[in-house]
DNA sequence: GTAAAAGTTAAAGTAAGGTTTAAGTCAAGG
DNA sequence: CCTTGACTTAAACCTTACTTTAACTTTTAC
């Protein structure tokens, strides 16, 4: 293909997501691609970042409701520059920040809960957060709010 | 209810789960309930453990799947000691481990990569592993092997 | 002894995140 | 030209993890 587009094959090609989800992707409003005259898709170079980054962001489990609320920080009518991609970045480092922070929390308080063989409900406040009724003393409580609420219906 | 056995509304109140919900793990062989004679389901209190359980790693990113293979450690037919809370709680806090250190790898890929601005697929090997045509000398690999791979059908 | 609260089931519905299919169109090479 | 491979669309389908609904039964409390 000519050296300002690329085909829908040769986004999935390099960016190693299926034409399929690329054409949902589009869809849904996270990419763009031009068209040619025949109504076939043509993708500038700059899609492949926003891919990645897709990418990288689904795998640490942000949905893509959250990554299109990101990547509308970037500009539509220009190719996004050095400071765009930073200023996102620092959106997203926070996030995984927070992620981190939650997993290794409930990681050490497995550690002081089922690791130590307790786990129990009666006295456990880090696996039983729900438990009002047994919950008496003040206990450690380990996880971060985030994590001790229910899940939300569709969180699955 | 009577000191042994709780109802569907005691374990979906003290668990936070959803009596839906509650039925659904049944169904799927996560937990079990005995019945009275009319057929209504009286749990032991030993099942909020295992709830706290799915709770948790739920929340962690653990399909049921997961989590009934774990659970699957436990024995059926008695109420699990310490040492059996303790094994299995040792097989989770392994990919408890495994998901920090991704989740740390690709924040510290970032720093070094959308951070520095540079974000370019024609360089930057962590957010573009899968451009092949695109990658030449070596770069730094900063993503963990798990995260390299496109994404499983259904892992959404 | 009876009404209301709580429980039961199977089956359908929901939401996210895509994939697959069917039927047809475009583009590139010989 | 014209074939072949790549592409198009809408719509249906898929999986996970549940929830909702409808019709009906058990328990509990008075």
């Amino acid at each position: 293909m000519a050296q300002g587009s690329l085909t829908v094959a040769e986004v999935a090609a390099r960016s190693g997501f299926a034409a399929s989800a690329l054409r949902y992707y589009e869809r849904e409003g996270l990419i763009h691609a031009d068209r040619t005259e025949g109504g076939q898709r043509r993708y500038e170079r700059v899609v492949l970042r926003r891919l990645a980054f897709i990418r990288a962001a689904r795998h640490v489990g942000l949905t893509l409701d959250e990554v299109r609320d990101v990547l509308a920080e970037l500009p539509a009518s220009r190719t996004p520059t050095r400071a765009d991609w930073s200023r996102i970045s620092h959106l997203w480092r926070k996030r995984l920040d927070e992620q981190v922070e939650a997993l290794v929390a409930l990681r050490d308080g497995l550690d002081s809960c089922i690791g130590c063989g307790c786990l129990s409900l009666k006295r456990c406040r880090t696996l039983n957060p729900q438990d009002v009724a047994a919950a008496h003393g003040p206990g450690a409580v380990y996880l971060p709010k985030r994590l001790r609420e229910p899940l939300a219906s569709g969180e699955g």
